[in-house]
DNA sequence: AATAGCTACAACCGCATGCAT
DNA sequence: AATGCATGCGGTTGTAGCTAT
């Protein structure tokens, strides 16, 4: 092709998989005279390679201070946080973790842990909340905003959602709901629990800050949380049973709402909700806000993260699975 | 049991960088 | 300064093995 001298260097020289005889001359060699000098080093250790390929088979596979094994949690959580600061410079993060070469890392990154962070709402380019949810989140405020089943938390509630897409919509909405309402840790949480003097002040307070555009809730007390997550838990639970009795006009009139919302957002790309690819990268200044630190723990038997700002992500689950996400 | 689809990861490719001449 | 070589880096691809149907 273009490239005329790799061409006619690669002119009998053998690709793909390495055999173990080739594994073996490449050690026996490498033990007696030492890496280095890549191009030549094939031919002296009688391998029908190129030097580069040699190279990255020794580096990546044979070298004998290789780590083998799955990562550990603790090599996880070093990995996510060298990548929210540099990147995606592998050599570097590699670097920090002893054993682990650049490959493997980058590997484990595309095949893990990005689809993780993804499934925690987290944008695995920014380490950022993810911008097409905290979309959808304004989408679903304004829906139950203009939905009159709303008006009445104690008689919310939800049937069966036909459309699939509508379905993953909403499931990604309720969680990011229930997500938002337990948005505090827990030492915040008992300093309100503390201050509040009236509970139906604040669960009035709180019903406003669920309308307000910014899809911004504080929980004030635990029986507001209660009050709030017993009408979330019904919707969320609708949304996974296909069994339960339709009841076709709620759902009917939330669907449209929630279709002629997003149809009125300028820039939005529905089609990108239901890909796996990573949200269009952010603007720089989010890529700023680095050095994420994740507290791992658990709450009512879900896993959360949260991370050095109190944000909380709440796992994506609610019945969720890759293959929904077309 | 067959096979289609998916996942994980080894290996490759092209480009960038650093250094010697 | 220009050129060529050696090596490193990050994105991408190919495929073995696993899983679901």
């Amino acid at each position: 092709m273009t490239n005329k001298s790799t061409s006619s260097e690669n002119h009998g020289l053998k690709k793909g998989p390495w055999t173990p005889e080739e594994d073996q001359k490449l050690v026996d060699y490498i033990q007696k005279y030492g890496y280095g000098k890549w191009r030549t080093l094939p031919k002296n250790a009688g391998l029908k390679r190129c030097g580069k390929s040699c190279r990255l088979r020794w580096t990546n596979y044979l070298r004998p201070d290789i780590k083998r094994g799955r990562f550990s949690l603790e090599e996880e959580e070093v990995i996510i946080q060298l990548h929210s600061a540099l990147g995606n410079k592998w050599s570097t993060i590699a670097a920090n973790l002893p054993g682990r070469t650049d490959n493997e890392i980058k590997n484990y990154w595309n095949t893990h842990i990005k689809k993780k962070l993804m499934k925690m709402g987290i944008d695995p380019v920014t380490h950022t909340p993810r911008l097409d949810i905290l979309q959808l989140a304004s989408i679903l405020n304004s829906s139950l905003h203009n939905s009159p089943q709303f008006n009445n938390l104690d008689h919310f509630s939800l049937g069966r959602v036909e459309n699939p897409n509508h379905l993953y919509i909403l499931n990604l909405l309720t969680t990011l709901l229930s997500c938002q309402n337990k948005n505090l840790n827990d030492s915040n949480y008992n300093v309100h629990q503390n201050q509040s003097s009236g509970n139906d002040n604040n669960y009035s307070n709180s019903l406003q800050q669920l309308q307000n555009p910014q899809f911004k809730i504080t929980m004030e007390s635990p029986l507001m949380k209660t009050k709030l997550m017993n009408q979330i838990a019904p919707i969320a639970t609708s949304f996974s049973n296909i069994q339960q009795p339709k009841s076709s006009t709620i759902n009917n009139i939330l669907e449209n709402q929630i279709l002629s919302n997003i149809e009125e957002m300028p820039n939005f790309d529905l089609s990108s909700l239901f890909s796996t690819s990573p949200s269009p990268s952010s603007p720089s200044n989010l890529k700023s806000q680095s050095s994420t630190t994740f507290v791992n723990g658990t709450i009512e038997g879900e896993r959360y993260t949260y991370d050095n700002n109190n944000f909380m992500m709440y796992n994506i689950s609610n019945g969720l699975n890759d293959s929904e996400l077309l």
